[in-house]
DNA sequence: TTTT
DNA sequence: TTTT
């Protein structure tokens, strides 16, 4: 894998929900996974505490796919090193939309037992692995379904996002 | 300027176009540019050479503003530090779209002159200035035009843009 | 603050010790950590698990330095990035020594509870604060005792480290 | 590849003198370069504008030491990014030095030309190769000769370092 | 000296 | 939708 400039994103944060994994064709997993990092500070004018909460969507491939989906939770804190990509797909109007995602080739669970507070579901003990061979099959990778939520004024986009059988180029 | 979480975005490409300069009403500059950085890689199957390119869309505010404004150029090789923000905006269908940008917080010319081989542009000797003075007006950025079209098949979102007229919301 | 070149490091592990946190003729705090990271991985001839760890000698200056000495203990995980600086000082024996640090700029406990289950050192409720604040008495910081470890095998320079008292140049 | 932690350098600099390429017994390349980041800021009390250069040793292994050693030339400007590591080794006095290096995984030239104006050393186009092919023989790297001096008042250790055919572990 |  |  050779490339010209560097194109690196590194998040720290938590998940907003629980892991979604789906299989490509090809028998490769794909999850996704919504991370929320967070800013806060003083209002200059009134000393008020402001926050702002910027959510970003994750998606990982292959084996980091199966170690995201198997080990992460809803509240989990991680770690995610990848690039940013930005996939056009077409809306239900039939215009283009756009979406920019991590594609992670790094995760690093951080939550000492290695599972958030997620509503019920049992996460067993978690590997910490991570590494290259959770790549993307390189530039050209599976489509996903939109996130569950959609709520939130300041969530990503959802409503109208292209489904796993969808007939979307990537 | 506290947080929690971790957000950062680290870039190394080249412009696509001339940087597009604009001021907010407090008077603070706030500059675009959209930066590529591109991948390649052999197909596995036919062992054809592949290329994807990735675009970027970078905002500077204030003094970084400036300084990118005024020295980078159509070509220029550059390294950016940000951190991802995604702006939620209306198309003139009256539809929600998002737009994912990196708000930089450093920023540093890498070419030998310190100018591009932008089309006629002259681009004065470069300071490599940067830092922490144009960091955003925390949280509550200006709006920002179109790019003036990256040209190529894989630029980013452009046509239905939120202007900078417009009344957006950020 | 301007600059030519980048000169970053990331850094997720734990403390192996409790924070030293010092005071310069300033008034400025100055605390300094050790901070482990591991790799892991396989032997490719016999298949055993192999494990090296690195070991990273961690500085804050100021404010930063207040709250890394109050909040983290010893196996606290923490998040910092700072950038390398390679100091220069001379053993006993008169001869040159060279300790590389990382002047951190930002730090982030990564503990829900915020603070490590050091022995029996109680640490209050987490700020989560970072920042700018931190940064060094650019390029002139202060001289730092040894970590009052240097046992293992491979730990870092310790034995003949400069103390805070000690007349040496930076 | 797993890991527990995260430990991560980014540079981006010039090069202080040509690569020095070696051979490992298996085979296997290494080459070494020094590299040079710099930092300006004005005196706060005087005004006077102050610069510092640090000095930093990467090592590279395998494909990436031979692109590395073919290249890269003395003021070329380049990005690296990899791990610390902190390697022991004993002084002709007998005593334990210690030397930190940045083990590099990724390497990107960011000169047009891809050769830095090296003292009349042709250096051929640039291929902009990196990857992970140039990964160490993951932690039992190889013996390094000391770099040639990097001249300077601000170069990295030098005189009194370990030989390539010393006798040191690694 | 940490952590799993 | 998370976390503090």
């Amino acid at each position: 894998m050779a490339s010209r400039g560097v194109n690196k994103v590194i998040l720290v944060g938590n998940l907003g929900a629980d892991p979604e994994t789906r299989y490509m064709p090809s028998g490769g997993a794909v999850t996704n996974i919504n991370v929320a990092t967070s800013e806060q500070w003083k209002d200059k004018q009134t000393g008020q505490p402001q926050e702002r909460t910027e959510w970003h969507r994750v998606v990982f491939f292959n084996r980091l796919a199966e170690i995201a989906g198997e080990y992460l939770r809803k509240g989990s804190k991680v770690y995610v090193e990848g690039s940013l990509r930005t996939r056009k797909w077409q809306g239900q109007d039939g215009q283009d939309r756009y979406t920019t995602e991590i594609v992670a080739n790094e995760m690093q669970m951080l939550d000492s037992r290695g599972a958030g507070q997620g509503q019920g579901g049992y996460a067993p003990p978690p590997p910490q692995s991570q590494g290259d061979y959770g790549q993307a099959p390189a530039p050209a990778p599976a489509p996903q379904k939109a996130p569950s939520g959609g709520g939130g004024q300041s969530s990503p986009p959802a409503s109208d996002f292209p489904d796993f059988d969808d007939d979307i180029p990537f």
